[in-house]
RNA sequence: GCCAGAGUGGCGGAGUCCGGAAAACGCGUUAGACUCAAAAUCUAAUCCAUAGUUGGUACGCAGGUUCAAAUCCUGCCUCUGGCACCA
């Protein structure tokens, strides 16, 4: 792995000589990539590099094709990862603690040192700057090339008064809102949770469902229900109550409720004022009768085992008819004297449901299902419940609601019951779960949360309207951008806790991690000229005159904000941003909105190109497998030339590529092969061409047609088997053929290497020195290409396909030949060639020309049949290429070649058709 | 559950947009060359049949449209990803 010897050298000498780092030119057109900066809590690994790297060559690719690249990175220090890092390590937390040293001993070799950054990452912005200085040597160890006189990170003032400006504008255009909203709760701490906090959290994710509370009046005072089908509420016979639970009687603002202890814990938590009377089990409220609140009926209270107290409220009104398990609880209860009187007998049908008359009852005996502990209640609860939101229709007994679908009547119900104050909301979370310190986490309410509201309609039409304007590769991505748009609602933008910017209209708030990189883009153009104003000078009305040339500005020169103003105008819109798919339901979608809200229309952004994520042997990596292999070790054990053509070759952007070590070494074999043909060619002496020589030269261009092209398409795997893999093999046959093959490549040695600098750009520059080239590899424009030979290319194409042929007999006659004779085409089939070049569909009415016609249509016929304009484009004189090639066809057949003799026992050369000589063997 | 994407040799995958000789490129396997030997490299073979440039079988399953379907349409099965406070 010669490679390795030379990278760091070209890396040096790249940031010495400053060529990424870009100044103003207006006889170029520009170029501003950007890919999001990395978060900084920990070591990268190959997955991240490959968007790193598939940015980076588009950058170098757009240099060689003549334009001005801005290609920037900075660092994300926002949110909560960080925080709880150093948190967790303040309380010696042993898991993180043996999670950061694995970490620091990627980078450092000495314990006391792993040892001493421990203590360090106790603030939180040691663990930032840390990880963003070796993030910084990683991407230069793989050659990246970036401009790294704009960086920062998210946490800086200068930084964070850019948001500040950013959301004041937010404020202007009306989509900052401020609301209720519901979030993960620590119970006994009292402070919100996020999923590092939560056990197995990162596995089995808790999310937030939102229930309604049905209230059924008893006496003045309510039993409380929770439910997730309050449609059914039409439907319903009675009550369950788990009869051994413990209950509460509570007065609740200003009512009195029953319901489970824990519902009361609940709902203290989502802002009711709870106030617990008593204590009761749930049997003493067995028989009593409430009123649906309705139709007014009165229903009693029954028992189930299958009641949760932990889930809702501990309390479900019954519904037998569409619910599997109130239809076998009543069933069960059938047996029992002390309810006899009082269960109910008739099943009320009220969503009608292609298919089944009475679905619970259906369903149950369908499955043969004895009593309500059966767990294949849960199954068949599941399968109802799917049947009827799609296809059933509310009868006659739904009221106003009778002949509508449930699925799109469901929320207007929700709706309704709330208006009629019958019901109100109770947030329950997905799973039980408990935070790493054994805490209850449950779902709290905070009424002052702010929202970006992306329900503005305007906005989304403006946002779709563009997303169909902008390149999206692969193309395939742009549909889930456009549902994206669709989905979006109001989205909280602050929170409690975590690093980033003080919300300015509430300084209790910081503003949320994902909603403080979208814009920044923009922060990259003028990074530089930031570093010597004073933050406070970074008032909103400074960057609305830098960004939109509106503000008037205190304490900072006219002739400042110009320079800003112009480099900003210079560098913007973003032509490209590079990632992967995960971010387009968030990141990306926010990052085309917000610049929709804030920049007038010429700065919207123009592209965005994704790519997939990188699995190791067939398995995902990750750190609970202990498989990942972190960035940091590319250079060293790879090459940073053989990773960058790796991630190239093994799979096109959407495709989830696979790192098998196996593939690597093969994939190194072809880079050494290369590298190797490249060394030899530098000390060739060119000589005369050989046809066989034109042949390669011809193929070359043709290949490196075809790779611009790729190129400018994004299709980097194409081009690379186009321009390397396929030229490798081509190379074997010229070292075959050719006298002197290191002779022929010296000749396109030099574009060769172009070709391949944005992907190899280490090598590229190497030999590019070597062969004493213009300047620097990387900054050299992209090759021309010369009229090809095509004719070459056809005739050593039919030489091959010849070797071929003669192969192929032997190999089914099973014999060895000692003499191969050839015999060519009679001229009259020559001309029955031409005929067909010349126009193939006129092709027949010309048989007229032909001595013997019949002959002369079955040729024609013959060489349409064989579309023999696709590879031909006139016919060859094959008795001379073959006379040409024979000392090749004697050495590769290892046999004596005779070319249209007299001899021919098998009577073969009658059969010799243009570009298919006849052969005999023996 | 909702939304999206994907199912092609022993394997990774081209080809699908826009229907027109499926399997490019790579891996693996087999044989040979070079080696004391191994690795690497090179040469050849790798769906079946065949003195050849030809015929047959095959692109998740079941249908449909068409002269022609991996490609378009309908239904089904399986897998993967995203789903909002996670960066």
């Amino acid at each position: 792995m010669k490679w390795k010897e030379y990278e760091p050298k070209w890396q040096k000498i790249w940031e010495d000589k400053k060529i990424f780092v870009p100044k103003l030119n207006n006889n170029k057109p520009k170029f501003f990539l950007t890919i999001p900066y990395p978060y900084t809590s920990g070591a990268l690994h190959i997955g991240h590099g490959r968007s790193y790297t598939l940015g980076d060559i588009i950058a170098r690719f757009k240099r060689h094709t003549g334009h001005n690249v801005l290609f920037p990175m900075a660092f994300h220090i926002s949110g909560s990862p960080i925080l709880s890092i150093s948190d967790k390590l303040k309380k010696e937390d042993s898991k993180t603690i043996s999670l950061y040293k694995t970490y620091l001993r990627i980078y450092e070799d000495s314990e006391e040192k792993v040892d001493q950054l421990i203590k360090e990452f106790e603030d939180p912005k040691r663990v930032a700057e840390y990880f963003a200085e070796k993030i910084i040597n990683d991407f230069k160890s793989i050659g990246y090339s970036v401009d790294w006189t704009r960086k920062f990170n998210t946490g800086q003032e200068r930084y964070n008064k850019f948001v500040e400006w950013q959301f004041h504008k937010f404020k202007d255009a009306g989509i900052l809102v401020k609301g209720k909203h519901p979030i993960l709760w620590s119970l006994q701490a009292g402070q919100p949770v996020g999923e590092d906090d939560i056990v197995d959290g990162d596995i089995d994710k808790v999310t937030i469902n939102e229930f309604t509370m049905v209230k059924f009046e008893m006496d003045g005072e309510f039993v409380v229900t929770a439910t997730l089908r309050p449609e059914t509420l039409f439907g319903v016979t009675n009550l369950w109550i788990n009869p051994i639970g413990i209950y509460v009687h509570a007065k609740v603002d200003d009512e009195y409720w029953y319901m489970s202890r824990e519902a009361a814990e609940k709902l203290r938590a989502q802002g009711k004022k709870v106030e617990v009377t008593k204590d009761l089990r749930g049997r003493e409220l067995l028989s009593r009768l409430v009123k649906n609140p309705i139709n007014g009926e009165r229903i009693p209270i029954l028992p189930a085992s299958f009641v949760k107290l932990t889930n809702g409220t501990g309390i479900v009104f019954s519904v037998p008819a569409h619910a599997p398990y109130d239809y076998q609880a009543l069933k069960d209860l059938k047996t029992s004297q002390r309810f006899a009187n009082i269960i109910p007998n008739i099943l009320p049908v009220i969503v009608n449901v292609p298919g089944y008359v009475i679905p619970a009852q259906d369903a149950v005996e369908r499955q043969g299902i004895h009593d309500q502990k059966d767990p294949l209640l849960e199954e068949v609860s599941k399968e109802i419940y799917k049947a009827e939101f799609y296809s059933g229709v509310l009868n006659e007994k739904c009221g106003d609601f009778a002949g509508t679908q449930v699925s799109k009547v469901k929320e207007k119900i929700k709706g309704w019951l709330e208006s009629q104050n019958i019901t109100e909301i109770l947030y329950e979370t997905s799973r039980l779960a408990v935070t790493r310190s054994k805490n209850t986490v449950v779902v709290s309410v905070l009424d002052d949360q702010w929202f970006i509201d992306y329900s503005n309609k305007d906005w989304k039409s403006k946002s779709k309207n563009h997303i169909n304007k902008m390149k999206i590769f692969p193309e395939k991505y742009r549909k889930m951008f456009l549902d994206t748009v669709d989905w979006l609602d109001k989205r909280p933008c602050a929170r409690r806790r975590g690093l980033g910017t003080t919300f300015p209209f509430d300084k209790e708030w910081v503003i949320e991690p994902l909603s403080d990189s979208t814009i920044y883009m923009a922060y990259y153009t003028i990074a530089r000229h930031l570093m010597d104003i004073k933050t406070e000078k970074l008032t909103p009305s400074f960057f609305d005159s830098v960004f939109l040339g509106t503000g008037k500005v205190k304490g900072v020169s006219e002739k400042k904000i110009k320079e800003m103003r112009r480099d900003f105008l210079y560098w913007y819109p973003n032509d490209l941003r590079h990632t992967a798919p995960a971010h387009i339901s968030n990141h990306l979608t926010f990052f085309i909105m917000h610049h929709l809200a804030i920049f007038p229309e010429e700065f919207w952004p123009k592209a965005i190109t994704l790519n997939e994520m990188i699995i190791r042997e067939g398995v995902k990596m990750s750190k609970s497998k202990g498989n990942v292999i972190p960035l940091v070790h590319v250079s060293n054990k790879y090459g940073s030339d053989l990773y960058r053509l790796y991630v190239v070759s093994s799979g096109d952007f959407d495709a989830v590529i696979d790192w098998r070590e196996r593939d690597v070494l093969s994939v190194s074999n072809k880079l050494e092969k290369f590298v190797d043909i490249i060394e030899k060619s530098t000390d060739a002496k060119e000589s005369e061409l050989n046809p066989v020589d034109e042949w390669f030269i011809s193929k070359f261009y043709m290949a490196l047609k075809k790779t611009t092209e790729f190129m400018t398409n994004f299709e980097f795997r194409d081009a690379i088997i186009e321009i390397l893999f396929k030229m490798l093999n081509d190379f074997k046959w010229l070292e075959r053929r050719s006298s002197n093959p290191y002779g022929v490549v010296r000749k396109i040695a030099k574009d060769w290497l172009i070709s391949l600098a944005p992907i190899i750009p280490h090598t590229a520059e190497e030999y590019w020195k070597k062969l004493k080239g213009d300047g620097f590899a990387s900054l050299a424009p992209w090759p021309k290409i010369p009229k090809i030979n095509e004719e070459s290319i056809q005739g050593e194409e039919y030489i091959i396909n010849v070797v071929e042929q003669i192969r192929n007999i032997s190999k089914m006659t099973e014999t060895i030949p000692c003499k191969v004779y050839l015999y060519t085409a009679k001229s009259w089939k020559v001309k029955a060639l031409e005929v067909v070049l010349e126009d193939k569909e006129r092709a027949m009415k010309r048989i007229t020309e032909f001595t013997n016609k019949e002959e002369a249509s079955k040729a024609i016929q013959k060489l349409i049949k064989q579309r023999v304009w696709e590879k031909f484009t006139k016919p060859l004189d094959e008795k001379l290429l073959l006379n040409e090639a024979r000392t090749t066809l004697e050495k590769e057949l290892n046999a004596i070649v005779e070319i249209d003799s007299i001899r021919d026992p098998l009577k073969k050369k009658v059969k010799a058709m243009p570009f298919r000589p006849a052969i005999y063997l023996e």
